[in-house]
DNA sequence: TCCATGATGTCAGTTTCTGACATCAAACGT
DNA sequence: ACGTTTGATGTCAGAAACTGACATCATGGA
């Protein structure tokens, strides 16, 4: 990160990433697929905690009610990373492959939340369209809350977007 | 396309599509800044009609009028694509690259279109939000328009997903 | 007819990423 | 305690993606 934020991303080999570290370049594929990846720390946490949340929400749970409490789950998950997620943004905004590692992540996100909203029994079209809302939300969210001077509350912000994103809709 | 559907995209060097269109791999790569990219064919007339549609919507529209807007003119763009969409969507999903950048393509879709709302007075949140949400309708609706056998109305899909949007978030 | 311009070719080099094999240390069974 | 197994790391060679610098060539205008 440290290397990242005074060169840039592009400007960093991964030799010297390893090399910062204390590794040998072929041991840096061994921990990371590729080079961007060392930017998308393991994500497995976030996976099963935001399926935990969709089997956890109650029968009665409407779909986006289930995505609501999804969000809540996910944004206990991020509450004692601000610091490190501003400085992991600024990085990844600054670069195009960045923002497209950023932007798949995001998508499986997606489909992970879809898939358990099948799992419930929801059907499609309607499940997909839940999660893509769902990570909208959580988009908006999370850049206002890595961006803002005052660091908010994430999940107040979410309600707050999917409280937006429910009156755009149906004004 | 013929030789990603054969070989599939990784096993195809640059210096064989080079070949098969008769050209050096050298004059590839100023064509098309990456490999990827021959996949992804200009799309300023996608961004331009989009532009163009949101600015032509009447001021009385709302955001998600506006937003649904768009979505007919979008539409109107790929009627004549269905077989090259299809063959397109095949080779995309195959692979994680591609499905990378096929992602940003449509972050940034959401982005210009979020900027165009901006244009006609939406605020933040509620302009990046609409943008988000027609953009999940535009993915949803245009895989059903891909994968289904009987090939359906493109328009006809998204005002389907739109509305079941709608219903989702406002039962 | 000459020349300016834009597109293409040639070539060398950097960087990312991978496969194959070697090495080393800690853990394990006897 | 000792040989072995296993997992992590190192070493090396190489393919493929990309980039910069310079050469060539065709086309159209002065």
């Amino acid at each position: 990160m440290d290397l990242f934020t005074e060169h840039g991303f592009e400007q960093v080999t991964v030799a010297e990433i390893a090399a910062r570290a204390g590794l040998t370049e072929r041991t840096f594929y061994r921990h990371f697929s590729d080079k961007r990846e060392v930017l998308f720390p393991d994500a497995s946490p976030l996976y099963t905690g935001l399926t935990d949340a969709v089997a956890a929400a109650p029968d009665s749970a409407s779909p986006m009610e289930t995505v609501a409490a999804v969000l809540e789950a996910t944004a206990a998950f991020f509450i004692d990373r601000h610091e490190f997620s501003r400085r992991r943004y600024a990085v990844i905004t600054a670069n195009a492959e960045l923002r497209e590692r950023e932007a798949v992540k995001l998508a499986s996100l997606a489909d992970a939340l879809a898939a358990g909203l099948r799992e419930r029994g929801v059907a499609e079209p309607a499940a997909s369209l839940a999660a893509e809302a769902g990570i909208a939300v959580f988009k908006v969210a999370h850049v206002q809350w890595v961006t803002a001077d005052d660091p908010e509350d994430l999940a107040d912000l979410m309600r707050a977007a999917l409280d937006e994103l429910r009156t755009a809709l149906n004004p």
